[in-house]
DNA sequence: CGATTGAATCGTACGCCGTACGAGTCATGC
DNA sequence: GCATGACTCGTACGGCGTACGATTCAATCG
């Protein structure tokens, strides 16, 4: 059916894990380094998007071999997922006491992520179709602790939880997907506009053109954690 | 920047819209026409996903050379695009009087629209990357209408709307990457508990597996409209 | 009637993709 | 000095989207 995802393993990390030195010394860096692939998949990300990433441009970009690559990664998906957690590193909110304020920090917390992915508009593309790496799990386990700490009943924090997650998912992947059509602003402007000339709502709510999109999610938002208080 | 939508027309398209009947008449149906390449381009999707759509395999299962396709159809994007489309068609609820029971209304819709979605999972996927065809428009123009009709200002209407919309597509990207990674039920449950060994919170509240997704879905969308409620 | 047209189909070919395979390089430890 | 294993990379294969031009064939017109 879908991608199978399960026995690829690079060739180097099917060795143990012993010996990682021996090379690190010689002089200038070395060429190929896994840290080195995902930080340049990265960059190609931001600057083509995600069909702007092909293992031969990206050799190009680290001089080397398309085929290099393969001795450190197991295959294409395996960049994608590196280059998607890679940006989704969480270190918490200040992080002060014991659960001070609950609601500021699940805020904190969504609004940087949603940042995040606004920042690397692929990222929301990517995110749906890959597995969940540590990074995402490491963000949903502090949600979940944080709700938790609140007083959120076991029995309702997959509710909670799955609320707010979808909620900012769907807020991300549709950002991003309209700045994704925006080759030209004003041009997108025009046929958004040309397109809604049917739809009489839409076109009255200007719902397609100038959205204060930062304070509608912060609205919505607001509106689930309102629903999801009572159950502290 | 992101792919280029905008020039792109089939050579049928740019014939004004004269001269639809003649080979209509031949005994056997016409081998090729818009309505079957999208309906195939469906029946492909739904088996494959959304790697599996092909031009050629596409072709093939209509009978006809790659290249036939080109006549109908400007490029594989616009395949995309009419095949998600054609698969979010909506005839209303029952439709009974005026505005009877606007909360109602909107729970169907929304339901419908998430069903949908999960039948057809590539269009979860697809949904986000493509532009908006009108089908999507006109559910979004309904949604509109009757929140409109139910009495939310006009000033509210965006954040209800991208509120309702980015809780649905976030659910529904989510719900549908979760199927596409089970190629194996059994194996990916395994795979997910060994993944949430390190997440006490997830772990404990099973997150990622036993969920009751329908209610779920059910419960966050009545927190959001519970929070609407009020602009009406 | 034959000639012309234009709708529709399709074979071939090009440049790109991911990656299998195996040969090459080179520092290390015997 | 030789074997080993970490690492790099050239070549090649099959598949992709699609540009281009030849082909077929029914309708139209003089």
């Amino acid at each position: 059916m879908a991608a199978k995802r399960s026995g690829a393993q690079s060739k180097r990390s099917q060795r143990k894990g012993l010996s990682l030195r021996s090379v690190q010394e010689s002089r200038s860096e070395p060429p190929l380094s896994l840290e080195r692939i995902v930080a340049t998949a990265v960059e190609l990300l931001d600057a083509q998007g995600v069909d702007g990433l092909t293992m031969r441009r990206l050799a190009d970009r680290l001089g080397s071999g398309a085929m290099s690559l393969y001795w450190h990664v197991a295959n294409k998906e395996e960049v994608y997922d590196l280059a998607l957690d890679s940006v989704l590193e969480y270190r918490g909110p200040p992080q002060i006491a014991e659960s001070r304020d609950w609601r500021g920090e699940v805020v904190h917390m969504l609004e940087d992520w949603r940042a995040i992915m606004l920042r690397h508009p692929w990222s929301a593309l990517l995110l749906p179709r890959r597995a969940l790496g540590p990074n995402i799990l490491g963000r949903l386990e502090l949600l979940s602790k944080t709700l938790a700490g609140a007083g959120v009943a076991d029995a309702d924090l997959n509710v909670a939880i799955w609320s707010l997650w979808n909620y900012v998912m769907g807020a991300t992947v549709t950002r991003a997907s309209f700045d994704l059509s925006d080759d030209d602003r004003a041009a997108a402007q025009q046929r958004l506009t040309r397109l809604s000339e049917h739809y009489p709502t839409i076109e009255r709510s200007r719902l397609l053109l100038d959205n204060d999109w930062d304070g509608a999610f912060r609205k919505g938002l607001d509106f689930l954690l309102d629903g999801l208080a009572p159950m502290q």
